[in-house]
DNA sequence: TCCGTCGTAGGAACCGGTTGCCATGGGTGT
DNA sequence: ACACCCATGGCAACCGGTTCCTACGACGGA
């Protein structure tokens, strides 16, 4: 018997083993597993037949240290709840899996020092991505941060993606993609101000994220654009979950602030917002007009349908993946700038007869 | 030199790399590394310094098949875009962290071959335990090819779990948790009843898909049990989705079916269904009532919010990843049931003076 | 001063695969 | 009938770690 038998079934089987039962050498059994190499059509009945019996499938991990793995992919996000990320995830999975890739997910749930311990996971399973998606605080301690992970990353063969994130310093290693927050609420808000709106109310993210800033300059950006000077007053922010729309929107209607319309700075916010809306006996959008971003499938069945901003995120994971995998060493570093576009629907009118609050 | 020498950073290093450079043995690198094994300071301190110069991290793949690595856990299911399983998936890859695990998720998009393929690599990854949720057809074949898979599973030390799925033959190796489809769907159903309501229009999903049978039987038994013989033709089906919902629904009103409240499968079908009475100018619930399940964050800000039943998705996630890795060999197989809840909101009215259409 | 012991570090086997290189044996060409 | 060639399969090294076992040096005690 050898050194560790396994007559059949019953604790995983080893190569060894297969080849014990099939009356060969372990390399045989690996060329015939292998596919290329020539084998007689006999030895190749007798060793399926006992990979059959014992039931027997190669260690991947061991595969992969001897240079013949699957490669491994990682995605890291906020929270995989948040239906935009949620699409995004599913972009990568699906062109990972497409391009024979492993995918491992992890929600970070906006801890630093998870998501830092999480990427140095990824870096000790030779990762062939590692993509972190959501905005963040564009600190120098940020930067920082980042340049170290992604030289790091870099000097192991691998590559770290951001999207939807502040882009480092030139020179950095690294892949940006990036969807354009500005222009997009740029347009929404000038759809708005073209309206006839001139009191529009701002529910903004956290301040310190850079997501939340970039829509934030689209709309003040849109204002200057035709003349208006936005009231400081009308841009409250918490974050981008729909109980801060609900929360902020009742803050906003007990405070007696005047508006005709709201620009929500997610379509999350913007439900949150509807319904408190809808609770203060307000009608949409004949007393006040409200806009979303992100165009998650739900926005067409809020009441009224939620005109937003379209983001096509589950294409900007399968760029991710893509422009990430398809890199050659010598490529240059990318950083991509996704448009994006309005879609109208019926949350928001002109501001006519009935003049809001 | 050694055989590859690896001066310094550019191209991942190894143990040997970092043991060269410190004047030591591998050996000793890694128990430095490893933490446990006495090592006198003045040696401790150069391999520190070693792997700093180097960025070194031991080679996870390595570790693991040497019998030290992370343990992995895997996630399948058909569609990550949904809220109910993302959420489902949220608590599985919260739980996993907690637990010190790795977690890979997959998405299939319901399709079977891709399903299968997926556990097999998981297989070979020697997961620890693989998740598979969402309902399916329970045919022989199912039952069949899932029975193997939970022994092959089995026999190699990981563990099957079926989360919403039909559950195996008893003796076979596998977890299942489901959560009451039938007593939930029965709960709704009856307070439609107890509202008045005498023809309710069921909106289903896949007519082979389990959670879709379960859902249907609650609603017939709830029939049954307030003495009302239920009109077969107001049992629609097509899937999960939002757009079926919508399609369903538009559906039932060109073909002027009758009824007075509508009973989705799921609050994604409720979602498309009631854009769909919105836009025919029926009102919910003056018209017509409407009651999805799953309770999903936005089924509140659907206008009016909508009632129906709460399932601890996140909850489940957790509860599936604790059951599978807190197994001994001799632990029994379980199988648990979780409750779930009505949720009353403002989509359901008792059936009065406007008797719907 | 000599010996025993403890602390420390290295050598080598092992984890489970892959693959380069070589030996063997049967078949064929002349 | 002899030589040659090619098909086939085994040995051993290697991938990057861990850990058992052993050797060596320093120290303290007798």
């Amino acid at each position: 018997m050898t050194r560790k038998s396994n007559g059949d079934a019953g604790g995983r089987s080893t190569i060894r083993d297969v080849a014990a039962r099939a009356g060969v050498s372990a390399s045989t059994v690996s060329r015939v597993l292998g596919g290329e190499y020539p084998v007689s059509t006999a030895t190749r009945t007798r060793v399926m037949r006992a990979v059959r019996e014992l039931d027997y499938v190669a260690d991947a991990r061991a595969k992969a240290i001897a240079g013949v793995g699957t490669p491994t992919l990682a995605f890291v996000l906020d929270d995989i709840t948040g239906p935009s990320f949620a699409h995004m995830a599913h972009g990568v999975e699906r062109e990972a899996t497409r391009l024979g890739h492993l995918c491992l997910v992890c929600s970070t749930d906006g801890d630093t020092d998870h998501e830092l311990e999480f990427i140095e996971t990824m870096r000790a399973q030779r990762a062939a991505a590692v993509i972190l998606v959501g905005g963040a605080a564009d600190t120098a301690e940020y930067r920082a941060r980042m340049s170290r992970i992604a030289d790091s990353l870099a000097s192991a063969g691998s590559r770290l993606v951001l999207c939807g994130r502040p882009p480092l310093d030139p020179g950095t290693p690294v892949t940006v993609i990036e969807y354009d927050n500005e222009s997009g609420a740029y347009a929404l808000c000038a759809h708005l101000l073209a309206q006839g709106h001139r009191r529009v109310l701002f529910l903004g993210g956290k301040p310190e994220n850079t997501t939340a800033q970039g829509r934030e300059r689209g709309y003040l950006a849109a204002h200057r654009a035709h003349g208006v000077d936005p009231d400081p007053k009308l841009r409250l922010s918490a974050d981008f979950t729909r109980d801060a729309g609900h929360r902020l929107m009742r803050q906003a209607l007990s405070q007696g602030l005047e508006f005709t319309a709201v620009m929500a700075s997610t379509d999350m916010v913007a439900a949150g917002a509807l319904t408190a809306l809808h609770e203060a006996g307000l009608s949409v959008p004949d007393d006040v007009s409200l806009a979303g971003y992100d165009d998650i499938p739900f926005a067409r069945d809020l009441y009224p349908a939620l005109t937003t901003v379209h983001v096509p995120y589950e294409e900007l994971g399968r760029l991710a993946v893509r422009t990430a995998l398809s890199r050659t060493p010598d490529t240059p570093d990318e950083h991509l700038l996704l448009g994006t576009h309005v879609v109208v629907r019926g949350s928001v009118a002109a501001v006519g007869e009935a003049a809001g609050r």
